[in-house]
DNA sequence: CGCAAAAATGGTATCGGTAACATCCTTCGC
DNA sequence: GCGAAGGATGTTACCGATACCATTTTTGCG
């Protein structure tokens, strides 16, 4: 079934059906139904491969992130997923799996010719950028902060996000303060600014718990069971994920520790089940769908042409607090 | 940067560099080494699409999920992807919303011409059954069980998933059983499962509290508020999430409820946090990322044109007993 | 060394749409 | 009633790869 045989049934020519189906607003009412009658009767469902490769628009973004269990990102997955559909953009979803195998990842996905692509992070291999640079598709930066993207950027400051977070455990009069870290390229960045600002207050030795990306529950119990058989005096833990922090709280809790009064514990994310644990969680809250949504418009108006004026968005973040500090 | 343009520089004809970049084994190493400089200087990324149209072969498989926020499937994405990448294939990603958008979503999706098309569920609308049946694509239904499947299937029972844990807690001596229910399609036929069971044994009235879908971490605290709240006696609460069996245990613990000893609570999914919360949740384990691989390699076998001999795998599910009951 | 078989390479047509331009048919104003 | 303008439809070529078959080159062996 090709778009000659319903022209032929149709009695009118292939580039009138092409018309009918894609610029119905081009086509006579009269026309317009006929082929409309013989496309439902045949089921004929349109080559979009032949038509993208002669248009020169495949109507598909892609998009990367590192993994998707246990992770933020599929809020802003399906942000950004629900956006581009809207417009007639279908999604190519890559999933590096926090390797270097994004290269080639995204090596493959320039053969499919996207018109847009959106990235996870700003680290990426030189060579990948040059490849992504001279091939003028719009690219979204996301969830990371840089002045110099690779096109356009819609994140925030994790250093800024880690500052934030000793900042106010300081506020609270913490001095002793634990890390319960996962060790993904975002989270090391936090880190660095926590310990930054610790080290400004005369605190250089801030004993951690380093867990393997991302963060998982258990892997909190086990970074709080770390922490505390270390010997150090801990008056607070800062997670680098919610989840990481909820685990913190199970095995403080099963141990008799109080909290927030024996230890504070502080996470990150602003996950749905924060704000309704026993105690509830304070933490960084990020705007997870916007950031999807703020890509996908950037991407979708430099892919009709528009110039975009801000091509570097900060979404920012928000220190919520709770019961748990 | 087109293909001939490599092959005017390589001083080979195009078809050459077609073979030297597709089945570099037909090339001499002399020509395949000739051909790899220009490309790699050039930077010339081959255009899928076209190759795509002659070969029919679009190296795409389609994936269709209702959402992924707070849902049960990322693992099952994630595996599936990983299988899929490996074999050279990309994942073309469609979120269909719970809502009645399936429709549309795979009829775009067809004109991609996948090569194959993994669908969660087995409701689809007549229609949509009849197009991919049509459309001789392989065809993978998961995280479901029929008879009849459009054409193959890696799932389990939710019936028989929904009586277990009737039978569970009924062995455990609870009468006085209550749900806090997400109600999305498969939670629904669980519940089925779980009434059915209770009702053979003199139980017709259960109380329900019933959530929009899916479970999330609040409406589990509101599930079991609305079922106290209700008056009714509970001995046991049964949830269609693990999630949603985190709220409850939570909104239990502030009101003072002993948890197994006053209420039994039981969940759905056995989350990676199930083992380590306290106290440890009572669960049904289903082997998401097995889904994930079978499925992928189902797709896989029939993409290679070998007959596929279960064309029905029961993937089926582990009844776990933890703390919480 | 000569010939057949196999390996390497090339020429041409084609996948199934749509861009670009051409043509035909209305409609409308004077 | 006629010509201009605009709307509807058609013709042709082309997007950039690869399938298919033909041709050339190399290899192996008596």
């Amino acid at each position: 079934m090709t778009i000659r045989d319903v022209a032929k049934v149709a009695g009118v020519s292939p580039i009138t059906v092409s018309r009918a189906l894609n610029h119905p607003e081009l086509v006579t009412p009269d026309t317009l139904e006929r082929v409309r009658s013989v496309v439902s009767r045949t089921g004929y469902v349109p080559n979009e491969i032949a038509g993208s490769l002669r248009s020169r628009r495949s109507r598909i973004v892609a998009a990367v992130f590192p993994q998707i269990t246990n992770s933020m990102f599929v809020d802003t997955i399906q942000a950004l997923s629900d956006c581009l559909r809207q417009e007639g953009y279908q999604v190519l979803l890559g999933l590096s799996s926090y390797e270097e195998r994004e290269d080639e990842l995204i090596a493959g996905i320039l053969g499919r010719r996207p018109e847009g692509i959106y990235l996870t992070g700003i680290g990426h291999a030189p060579d990948t950028r040059r490849r992504l640079i001279a091939s003028h598709i719009p690219v979204v930066e996301a969830w990371d902060l840089t002045p110099t993207p690779i096109d356009m950027l819609v994140g925030f400051s994790h250093e800024k996000a880690g500052e934030a977070m000793a900042r106010y455990l300081l506020a609270k009069g913490h001095r002793d303060i634990g890390l319960v870290w996962g060790n993904d390229l975002r989270a090391g960045v936090r880190r660095k600014g926590l310990l930054s600002v610790l080290a400004e207050h005369g605190i250089p030795e801030v004993p951690t718990g380093l867990e393997p990306a991302p963060g998982m529950f258990q892997r909190g119990r086990e970074g709080l069971a770390e922490l505390l058989g270390s010997g150090a005096r801990v008056s607070a833990v800062a997670c680098s994920s919610d989840v990481l922090a909820q685990g913190v709280i199970a095995e403080a809790q099963d141990r008799g520790i109080r909290i927030p009064g024996d230890i504070a514990v502080m996470g990150f994310g602003d996950f749905d089940f924060a704000a309704h644990t026993s105690p509830s969680l304070t933490t960084i809250a990020i705007e997870k769908a916007m950031i999807g949504r703020l890509a996908a418009q950037a991407l979708l108006a430099r892919i009709q042409g528009k110039e975009v004026a801000e091509r570097i968005v900060d979404v920012g973040f928000r220190l919520v607090e709770r019961d748990s500090t």
